[in-house]
DNA sequence: CAAAAATTTGACTTTAACGTAAATGCAGTG
DNA sequence: CACTGCATTTACGTTAAAGTCAAATTTTTG
């Protein structure tokens, strides 16, 4: 496990562009300590961008990534703060279930879209 | 089965505005028939409406979603145009698995996120 | 240590997906 | 027929999420 990355080095790994993760900095996902004025990320950020990268797959803001990424953490002290992120966290995995049902519907469409194509070139005569 | 719905009969059921169904329509994604210069929206419009906004849930951009559309419809006469087709649905089933895994993990993290709140919560001798 | 390569900050620009406002059209009602 | 209420068109505005560019360091390397 290596101590550090540069900010190039992720920008390869991840294909992204330094000014990605300068954004995501400024929008405090990130917090890369320095050395001197350079950044410097630890594999926890990597692994943070990571997640990062993961929610804007599946279509969350950087707003819902923020959220998302205070539940991962350590569980708040305060049991006013801890039911009210319980709540908060069933309300996403809510919405990740709803993102489920319509991914499975769209795959099974494109499923038949597909098998319509595959017969109709069957019916041309072409093997596929 | 109805036979039109009207504009803003749409927009109550989905929870759109009347400016995101125009702007649809101009991103050619649905062309609802007119009288006069009024707008009548057919179940074959309502649902691709449906389709429009189950591809937004996923994170699909108005362009992909035009090509999902494309997808859904009859496939195409031409074999070249056929085997380009299945290609590209192809790639986008396989956009929906890596979706899929991203969210498999995204509500495993979650369930653990959720558990950990529980826990603690039992710590501080709170009876969920 | 000097040159080359990488990094920083800051400002300005871009793109998608609508929002909003103003002016106008049309259909039904009292 | 004036009023009401939904619809339409046109045009400009907004927001999120970066992209792009410039100029100034800083770091690395021969």
């Amino acid at each position: 496990m290596r101590e550090y990355y540069s900010i190039t080095e992720l920008t390869r790994e991840f294909d992204i562009s330094t000014r990605t993760l300068r954004f995501y900095e400024d929008e405090g996902l990130i917090q890369p300590v320095r050395r001197g004025r350079t950044r410097l990320f630890k594999p926890s950020d990597r692994h943070l961008v990571r997640q990062i990268l993961r929610g804007k797959r599946l279509g969350f803001s950087i707003n819902e990534i923020r959220e998302i990424i205070q539940m991962y953490k350590a569980p708040p002290g305060e049991v006013g703060q801890l039911k009210l992120m319980i709540r908060r966290i069933e309300e996403k995995r809510e919405d990740l279930r709803q993102k489920r049902r319509d991914l499975e519907e769209t795959l099974a469409e494109l499923d038949h879209a597909e098998e319509s194509c595959v017969e109709r070139l069957a019916e041309l005569g072409v093997n596929t």
